[in-house]
DNA sequence: TTCACTATTGATATGTTATAACATCCGAAG
DNA sequence: CTTCGGATGTTATAACATATCAATAGTGAA
């Protein structure tokens, strides 16, 4: 597993510049289209570095005219989910940048329940002991959606 | 980790009686009470042996006359997942009965995404390598969801 | 260029999941 | 008996998500 990378992200401008150039390479050699919305959504969701939702991400869409109805902000987010772009989080309904896109990985996060911050880390869930009980039951996994919440450091320490 | 439970339940019947029964016992020694839409609620899980919306359940409930507002329904659900009979399905906005109530237990869930069955196993997920992702970054889990959706046995055999 | 094709967007409506807020009931403790 | 807290009834609405169909724009072939 790599580390868990959000909490301490020291620069947010280069994370972003880095991670939507990356994303319109990916789509130019895919033949995908980032769009005007799909990537000013990616930005949002890179810049806010939490967990959206989608109304929240359709608000900013729609402060710039970039559409204002739900459609285009689920649309966007689908987009972005499939392209490996961003995640949903289960747990929240609500929607977060990818933090290393293009890499086929099974996503795990760290969600802290008072800033809604979210940590990305990778599990090889199926290697492990849930992949063994699921052979064993003759279940075949397709998708796995693991998620923790609990207290980030900055968050915990402000309790103290 | 513990067998998954729920793709081969020979005898509805019975684990239906015995784990109401468990449930009853936990309430009495907690002093909890378990009301008849409470009860009914868990029951309707049981027999099911899937996950089920808030709005089956209720539209369920209220066939019987059982209440036909949706607070009823979620109300009985909360319920349930708080006393640890019940379990939410984040996946699928979903709630499902426990299979093993009253250990304290983080459970792990193999859905099939064609039945909607759901077995339970469990993890131990923060002693492995996501607690270890968690310490390192300063993290205090609360609470996991583990969810892997694919194809159970059955759904697969008629698949093929 | 023009055509046909497909992906995307625009727009309206609706479906689904969940909770807020407040009134009322009912049983247990004092 | 009263009072107090948990449970339920009821209305309304918030929050999340999708179906549908029309309009438009980019792409490649004739």
């Amino acid at each position: 597993m790599s580390d868990p990378i959000g909490f301490q992200c020291a620069d947010h401008g280069t994370c972003r510049t880095t991670l939507l150039a990356r994303a319109q390479a990916h789509c130019d050699s895919l033949g995908l289209r980032l769009t005007p919305v799909r990537r000013r959504t990616l930005e949002i969701l890179l810049v806010e570095h939490r967990a959206l939702g989608a109304y929240d991400v359709l608000a900013l869409l729609a402060a710039e005219g970039l559409g204002s109805q739900p459609p285009v902000a689920y649309r966007a987010l689908d987009f972005l989910v499939k392209a490996g772009f961003a995640h949903k989080i289960e747990a929240l309904n609500a929607y977060t940048a990818c933090v290393h896109p293009g890499l086929d990985h099974t996503p795990a996060f760290l969600i802290c329940r008072t800033c809604e911050t979210v940590a990305e880390a990778d599990t090889a869930l199926t290697k492990g002991r849930l992949g063994d009980a699921a052979r064993a039951a003759g279940f075949t996994i397709e998708r796995t959606v693991v998620e923790a919440t609990g207290l980030c450091p900055d968050c915990a320490d402000r309790a103290a």
